[in-house]
DNA sequence: TTTGCTATTGCCAACATTTGCAAGCAGCGT
DNA sequence: ACGCTGCTTGCAAATGTTGGCAATAGCAAA
């Protein structure tokens, strides 16, 4: 048994008066078994592939959802649609190159003392959730 | 005369094969003159005002390329549209509360930890300009 | 000037995402 | 079982932004 083991989506759901649905179970499961960030449109036409009455909107709304939630994480890399993440798979936050397009991860400790800086300095409580920093990497600087 | 005159807005674009339209040119005053951070719609119907043949489309083709060139920066509040500002008006960062939608502005020396990280630990460069941090306000945080 | 090259524009359609609305459904009290 | 209430959904329309394309305008060489 997981010895960490969260409260589970139902119940968090449900807490807050909201139902697990369906269409929620299964993106909230699309999400969850994605191998890489997915997109929307992904979720979408994955979860079609076993409800075929599933709505677009309904995919955007639950994800707003499970956003407010903590359950998933987005990200925009800048190609002009958002992704998200399952948030069970911890937290990171993203460098992408803005030469060569590569998104590397960063541990979140390295921006403990940011928000520090935050809310010594502005008492100021940054929600720093899965945060996309641009710039030039490694390879790209040699 | 101003001592720290930067080189103007046309000789930049000329020295990289660009040119100083009307266009271009009324939509950086727009931004230059705006006393806030100004969307791409609001910039559009100022500029209808003296111009009214001007396409929407070549607002954010400007604001693109103005925004490349470092002459404005643009800046996502949440509210389902992106805002600029010119970048003569000097570096800074933007302290978003979610709870009651203030807006702060954070002096660009609060990240300096962060960058000097990022490129110690990573060899990122990062190129932080004009981010948004969301979380809760001092005011919001008694 | 005239020509030629290419950057720029307007127009319109596409795209990603959000919203309004009316129908459907779950839970709860009667 | 019935009806109330509020959550949820599908559908269609709206929103903010981007992209293709053909016409135009700026610039420089001839
Ligand atoms: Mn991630
Ligand atoms: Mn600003
Ligand atoms: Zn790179
Ligand atoms: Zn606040």
């Amino acid at each position: 048994m997981d010895k960490h083991q969260h409260k589970d989506p139902a119940e968090k759901l449900s807490e807050l008066g909201y139902r697990m649905t369906p269409q929620r179970m299964m993106i909230l499961n699309a999400v969850h078994n994605a191998t890489d960030h997915i997109s929307a449109e992904e979720i979408y036409s994955q979860v079609r592939g076993q409800y075929s009455h599933l709505n677009l909107s309904t995919v955007y709304r639950t994800l707003e959802l499970l956003k407010n939630l903590k359950l998933v994480t987005e990200s925009d890399f800048g190609e002009g649609k958002v992704r998200y993440h399952s948030a069970e798979k911890g937290h990171h936050h993203h460098l992408v190159c803005q030469k060569c397009g590569d998104v590397n991860d960063v541990n979140e400790a390295v921006f403990t003392s940011l928000t520090d800086k935050l809310s010594g300095d502005y008492n100021f409580t940054a929600d720093l959730r899965h945060l996309t920093i641009f710039g030039q990497c490694a390879k790209c600087n040699k």
